[in-house]
DNA sequence: CTGAAAGCGCTTACAG
DNA sequence: CTGAAAGCGCTTACAG
């Protein structure tokens, strides 16, 4: 009769089931949760009063009542990227089956974002926590402080080694391309990168490193911007680049975006790669094998990733401690064309 | 005391912070939601204690109590399809300011996981429902029944005219882009597709009828396969039609990944495009202005979809009649050099 | 401006 | 195998 009695006329709640079913409610909500606890005779009545209301179960109550969840929350800085949908994907993969369920949260590279979506996610108190990286603001840290369930941090490798992670060192990797490209012979190698996440930034210092050892670093080479990464960007960064630096032999960008924006805009000038100029990449999208020429990359398993941190977050949600804090996926540079 | 009790120790409740306060539970809850209604005094002493204690509101038992919610479920088939990706990220940007959450589901393309999600998320209560599509399972279509909250549809238009959607109409699109091709002179086109969903088949529809209407329709020509797209598929596409038929000309892909990797391929086999073979997509990915050739594709204005989408979900949300119920943003055929 | 009581829809020990 | 009671964390009328 209130307003508060209307919300029942419009959806059926366990009690309305119970009542059709002629049964307690909490037998009704046995007949549900513990099939297997109840009467086969109860069991239909509930099932045939849940079909004919039209009964779906509130989660939120439920939730409550019983003090667990199946929610899952993640975190991720993008979806435009192909790498964190595939993470995404293999996380769902491992999580589903097992009854949970994916809130994904999209922080745009930006902390503030990050740390109202940790908010609203911790609100809902998911039974576990995917993040991406290590690196957030303070208060996005005093969040996470209050949170008890398991967190695992994809991408990324602790130092610390007292954090659950699953990832790849972003430093090594970029490293290991910029040897590769020393090997190879090119000695004016600039490194282009947008958007400037922690990851970006990692791999930008191995390439800094590797070039001070060979005693070839040259701050004018690197060439950071925030802006968003796009393929559009990454011929424009080729240009100013070229422009400024003629000397410049080879390019190592930050991602695939970029440098098949690169390549593109090499064609279009009519710039021999890898002659002129070497270009290379980061990621390895399906479109960098089959650029011509194929695309110079470091090949990232993503999908490992996600598949192993929802693995390892189920088994620390089981209550479990996992053979592994922290599991390096690695990375693979693979050589192709274009350097 | 009880293992219930253990909860609050481990995380802070409105009533501890209320203790902590030295007010009632109700006065802290208002100092949180109406912060305007009560003394100054109150409110501060209210915000140390929620800073003091790590307090985080439990959304879950908040929406429970107040018969409300701030959950917002969108489904749509894929991630890698950048089309979603843009869809949803436009959606976010016009409800997440209104205060709300998306809890984005992914059918990859299956009723079956369509049907899923939906029980799943429906379960929590959501305030509105954003769906892709109108052709679903009749459990979905069930599930759906008993919801009786706002529900927009993307993508499609209805013929119908009594539901909510923002989209465009799948089979003028394909129409119009394999008139295109006739009057560029192309007479042995192809349609090629992969997935299968239901917009590809209105697609290819809208291809059917303008080639028998040309008088130019032959089965033959279509090559359906409910393969995930990729641009290696595009590729294999390209190979099976040319192999079977060599006197296809054009080739109208279902999208433009498919495509991309047919230009792909054509290189390799130094087909020339458009003379040899002309190819068309669907979509208009940033990659596909910067092939060479430059890709002949249909744009679509997903982002704009998701924005109408979301403003009318919202205007629906908040009681009002929006002005249409159906609102068609159209397409365009953008002709390049590939075809 | 502030508070005591009831209730949101469900589950959990505890009895029988 | 089944049920009455209490409680999850919060908000909403209703009083004062």
């Amino acid at each position: 009769m209130s307003s508060r009695r209307r919300r029942s006329l419009e959806r059926a709640t366990l009690s309305d089931v119970a009542r059709s079913a002629g049964c307690s409610l909490m037998s009704a909500s046995r007949a549900l949760s513990q099939p297997e606890r109840v009467s086969d005779a109860l069991r239909e009545r509930v099932m045939a009063a849940v079909k004919a209301l039209g009964y779906v179960p509130h989660t939120a109550a439920r939730n409550l009542a019983s003090a667990r969840s199946n929610l899952i929350a993640v975190i991720i800085p993008s979806l435009s990227n192909a790498v964190f949908v595939d993470t995404v994907e293999a996380i769902q993969r491992v999580l589903m089956p097992a009854g949970y369920e994916l809130m994904i949260g999209v922080s745009h590279y930006h902390p503030e974002e990050d740390e109202r979506l940790l908010r609203a996610y911790l609100a809902h108190q998911p039974a576990g926590l995917l993040v991406t990286g290590f690196e957030r603001s303070d208060a996005a840290r005093e969040v996470l402080g209050s949170y008890t369930s398991p967190i695992v941090t994809l991408m990324e490798l602790s130092d610390a080694d007292e954090e659950y992670c699953v990832g790849f060192s972003q430093l090594e990797a970029g490293a290991a391309m910029t040897r590769k490209l020393l090997e190879r012979g090119y000695r004016n190698i600039a490194f282009a990168a947008a958007q400037l996440d922690p990851r970006t930034l990692q791999r930008a210092e191995g390439y800094r490193q590797v070039m001070r050892g060979a005693s070839r670093y040259d701050a004018a080479l690197e060439l950071l911007t925030p802006q968003v990464s796009s393929i559009g960007l990454g011929a424009e960064l080729l240009d100013r680049l070229l422009a400024q630096h003629p000397e410049i032999d080879a390019i190592f960008f930050n991602n695939d975006d970029l440098a098949l924006g690169a390549l593109f805009r090499a064609r279009q000038l009519n710039l021999a790669v890898p002659e002129r100029l070497a270009v290379a990449g980061f990621n390895d999208l399906p479109a960098a094998a089959w650029m011509h020429p194929a695309l110079t990359t470091v090949r990232t398993t993503r999908g490992e990733i996600g598949k192993l941190a929802g693995q390892m977050l189920l088994s620390l949600m089981r209550g479990e401690s996992p053979p592994q804090r922290r599991i390096d996926v690695g990375f693979e540079v693979v050589m192709r064309e274009s350097a």
